[in-house]
DNA sequence: CGAATGTCTGTATTCGAATGCATAAAAAGG
DNA sequence: CCTTTTTATGCATTCGAATACAGACATTCG
């Protein structure tokens, strides 16, 4: 039997295509790209090298490029948690902007892990990307401020804590929404005993989230009852054992604000189940507007932020720098939150 | 006012590790890396190569090493819907044996969109990645054929109708885990009148979970009730609509299989709106297992795919392949469901 | 003690594309 | 008709690391 091995073609490089058109490799060079000595080429010399791209099939080596020019065509971009769907609709809106600039979006998910995101950080360190966007947790400003003086790009992050001259900040004003929000929920909802599900303070949203809480009870003469706060970890079931630690304070407050939905679903769930009716013992007011929120009974009232619209600030901050390299002053981007009332409340 | 440039140090390179040091750049290379070469080096040397590295905070340009070895350490996935949570424990599943491999992962995301899958395709010729994992949900054996031969690189698939002998295949045996199903709704649940809710047969799970739903209702003498079939393109949205469609019939059945389970859940809350009971009036029955399935009430009877080991598979292929290039025919790869009874049949 | 072997390191080249500089040919100007 | 300018293209080098090959020196052996 004839072994007949199919000749494993290399790709071709720029050179083959050259040698095919009769020119060089440089003129191939000037013919696909569009820099000032590319108008100078003949249209007959054009027609024929185009010609041979298409019969080879010629893709230009994007890592030989990379070398040559200094840039990569690429940015990074760390999301906390892929399974949160708070974070899909702002990676689209990167990968949008990124399109739009013949940009790919390198993406990774920390998962909340400290570990992650200093991997991520090393990986951004040999890996040459343009850029950077991410949602630090964990990162301080030394640490991001050691990485960007070593990679001179610029990095954009969805954190209000990182004060660092080369970084851009995106953040929601969470402080304020909570704090319209849980006014209304005293003047229209009448509640006078509002407990809160909350995150350790070293994640970011927790603190600013419970000082709109305190501010707004405060500016309405109440206070916050230590007896009804807990903490959770973001997650579901963190919600459900929040709820259970709260049936078990022998009294419950009227309405409780979570800092985040998954939580607050968690939280209704486990009221339910335990025989309680929501919003009739307890309203529940949560905080993203991620798509579960709608598949709750009761639907769950929450501040919508605009995952979307951070995404798209994120992208253009990042891309504006990547084009005036000048900027050297932290630049801040704020992105609006809003009440959706639905049923839970 | 002085300005006061900070130097805008340029990232040192081998070379520069190498005159700090008193040796040559190759001398540095074989210090770093280890190929038999770097076993020869001095301890003296190494020493005084590895302090160089420390001092300069020298990292590998990953570009220049890539041109050289003609290898990225990168894999590109395509998943077809990143909001859909069946695909994250999939990627997060990939991107861990990525690691242990020490490769990075190139997410993207297609939307279902036809032309994005194309993107993707055209994305991974010009940018070299060492090997693809995707789910191509339009593209064909003849489109991917293309794309593969071009690339010479491997690729492994999560989609039963590619063939090509290049390319791997992991898929779900979905025909008869939806046929065990049925035959228990029938045998256990007394169903007869059994409704549909799929999506176009070009989708490729389509076909597949409807010939198993015929197999199963013709083995127990029934058949599919076309004023029961229904098709939508796997949003809660479409599953709503989809009920709505149901509840025009003028009788209903008495149970519904729904290919996924966000259609399962559009189903379920447009019955519950319109006043019938889940599963009083009509049993719902999805498909994925996705976490909102236990956040709808009734929480959704589902077939659960595992899509940690799907991804597993993926990824296991691909790195086989990576390491064993001699690898020349079609493998395949099956991972397998289970039926998952809660509340809503 | 000379040849053979082994140990360690340096030199030169390569990967594929971009780009500064040189130059040939054609067009314009005097 | 010869110089100057313009037009169109080629040559040589570069990016940063990997690697084939060569060579210097030390060691071993017959």
């Amino acid at each position: 039997m004839v072994n007949i091995t199919p000749v494993k073609r290399k790709r071709p490089t720029m050179y083959d295509v050259a040698r095919l058109a009769g020119v060089s490799q440089p003129t191939v060079s000037r013919v696909l790209n569009h820099t000032e000595a590319s108008a100078l080429i003949s249209d007959e010399t054009r027609q024929r090298v185009l010609a041979a791209v298409e019969e080879l099939g010629y893709r230009p080596n994007t890592v030989a490029r990379s070398l040559r020019t200094q840039r990569t065509q690429t940015i990074a971009m760390l999301i906390a948690d892929i399974s949160n769907g708070f974070y899909h609709p702002m990676a689209r809106a990167v990968q949008d902007v990124a399109r739009q600039y013949d940009y790919e979006v390198l993406l990774s998910n920390s998962d909340h892990v400290y570990e992650n995101e200093h991997h991520f950080c090393e990986i951004v360190l040999s890996r040459p990307v343009d850029g950077v966007i991410m949602v630090p947790i964990h990162l301080t400003t030394e640490d991001l401020g050691r990485y960007v003086e070593q990679t001179h790009i610029p990095f954009v992050v969805l954190a209000e804590q990182i004060d660092h001259p080369n970084i851009d900040v995106v953040y929601v004003d969470d402080e304020k929404a909570t704090y319209d929000a849980i006014r209304w929920l005293i003047t229209e909802g009448g509640h006078q005993k509002i407990g809160y599900v909350g995150v350790p303070d070293f994640y970011p949203p927790g603190p600013r989230r419970r000082q709109g809480l305190e501010r707004a009870l405060k500016d309405s003469g109440l206070s916050l009852d230590p007896r009804f706060m807990f903490e959770g970890d973001f997650t579901l079931e963190s919600g459900k054992r929040a709820a259970h630690a709260m049936m078990q304070v022998g009294e419950l407050p009227t309405a409780v604000y979570v800092i985040n939905d998954l939580m607050a679903i968690g939280v209704i769930l486990a009221l339910q189940e335990a025989g309680y009716s929501v919003p009739g013992d307890v309203a529940v007011l949560g905080f993203d507007d991620i798509p579960e929120a709608t598949i709750v009974r009761p639907t769950l009232s929450t501040i919508a932020q605009d995952p979307r619209d951070i995404g798209l600030k994120l992208a253009t901050a990042l891309f504006e720098r990547l084009e005036n390299p000048e900027i050297k002053e932290r630049r801040v981007f704020q992105s609006s939150c809003r009440l959706i009332v639905r049923e839970s409340t």
